[in-house]
DNA sequence: TATAATTTTTAGATTAGTCTAAAAATATTT
DNA sequence: AAATATTTTTAGACTAATCTAAAAATTATA
């Protein structure tokens, strides 16, 4: 048996190296889980006991191939019950991701299957994140960060890097959500603010911290 | 805040108070929960101090009013989610109601209310269990246990006493689900087992054991 | 390459939930 | 009502997950 905070420790690991590319150190865990490093050292002891990951002592951790399905599984389920509360319950994508973080855990062999089919095998979140398949396999989405374009570049909106609720929120406010046409205007080398044209009709000045945290889909 | 396993006990509590109709003692709840004596009250401790039961030293323990706004809050949530599994993903009333033990205790203010729009308001779980509102009220059903009917009897099967996967299979295999049309032929004394026509159709003997768990409404 | 700074681990506690074995209280039987 | 049986509680211990404070290892710096 695995613990709900195995999992979650699991899915950080994952998550870190994700990111990161390379072995996942304690302190980068401590902070993602909230925990002191103290705790991490306890935790990653009794996963590398469990076969979890690969442990070497102040070398970091990398997941094995069984944590690695462990993780995918979580990360399939959670986004799976995002699909559902917004699409079927009506929530917004800034309140799905906590309900979620409690759905994931739910234990059963084939419950995230039916859901699959029940919801129509849809392929990305309401963040436009990508689902795993039952094996983990899901594509690298094809795009890049409104940050990272060129001058006159064209795209939609497809997902975001970060997911906290503040930053969600705003980009409701601001009216750039998933599917919105996004053309790059002018950008402001002395802040990295990105003026854009939005949906071919108004026009919108962002900042860094949005631009560094939206993914658009170039096209 | 209140724990899985507290929120557990205090449903135990509750269905047995339920059944029996008095203060709940000791050694019930170690039968409910499968836990020892010892256990059960170092818990009751718990619960007593967070004033969810009131509790007298060898004398068992009732709810307050707050643990069963919790308890059946809990009912609420279970009964919910065996609708969703059975009328959205397919379960059969056997399957759904370990999948509902785990989902019942996800924590949120409007998840349960939101569901039971969805689900177009059901009144009752797929076993004929009666969904308890917001306020945490239930008509009891208008029905009685299939063994305490009189020859010549007619109604329909609306639900069951025991829910274990093995009684609701057997009932699957024999015929007698839910809004099977039920009249008594005969009762045999001897063994309390009793004939029944079913669906107008076929006839049937059906043991003690089913007769003293399955409900009919009358009429 | 020593020294300082940072990161990680160890040592020792704490809380929730559980257990076994024994003691205490209550209930039943003779 | 005394003896016996049953139920409940206490005492003491264990595991999972966490913490703080201090020690050890690694990395950066002078």
């Amino acid at each position: 048996m695995i613990s709900q905070t195995e999992e979650n420790y699991l899915k950080a690991i994952y998550k870190i190296n994700e990111r990161e590319g390379k072995s996942v150190n304690t302190n980068a865990i401590s902070a993602a889980m909230n925990t002191t490093a103290a705790s991490v050292t306890d935790m990653i002891k009794r996963l590398a006991d469990k076969d979890f990951i690969n442990y070497e002592k102040y070398r970091g951790v990398t997941l094995t191939t069984e944590g690695e399905r462990v993780a995918t599984a979580l990360v399939r389920k959670h986004r799976m019950w995002e699909v559902f509360l917004c699409d079927k319950l009506g929530y917004s994508w800034d309140e799905c991701h906590d309900l979620a973080e409690q759905l994931e855990h739910i234990q059963s062999a084939d419950l995230v299957d039916r859901l699959d089919s029940f919801l129509g095998k849809p392929k990305f979140d309401p963040h436009g994140d990508p689902i795993p398949d039952r094996e983990g396999n899901y594509a690298k989405r094809q795009q890049m960060l409104l940050g990272e374009m060129a001058l006159g570049d064209k795209g939609v909106m497809v997902g975001v890097q970060e997911h906290s609720t503040a930053f969600l929120q705003h980009l409701d406010r601001i009216g750039l959500v998933l599917a919105a046409k996004v053309v790059v205007l002018e950008i402001f080398e002395f802040d990295k603010s990105v003026k854009i044209k939005l949906n071919d009709t108004m026009e919108l000045l962002v900042s860094s911290k949005v631009s560094e945290n939206v993914f658009i889909k170039i096209g």
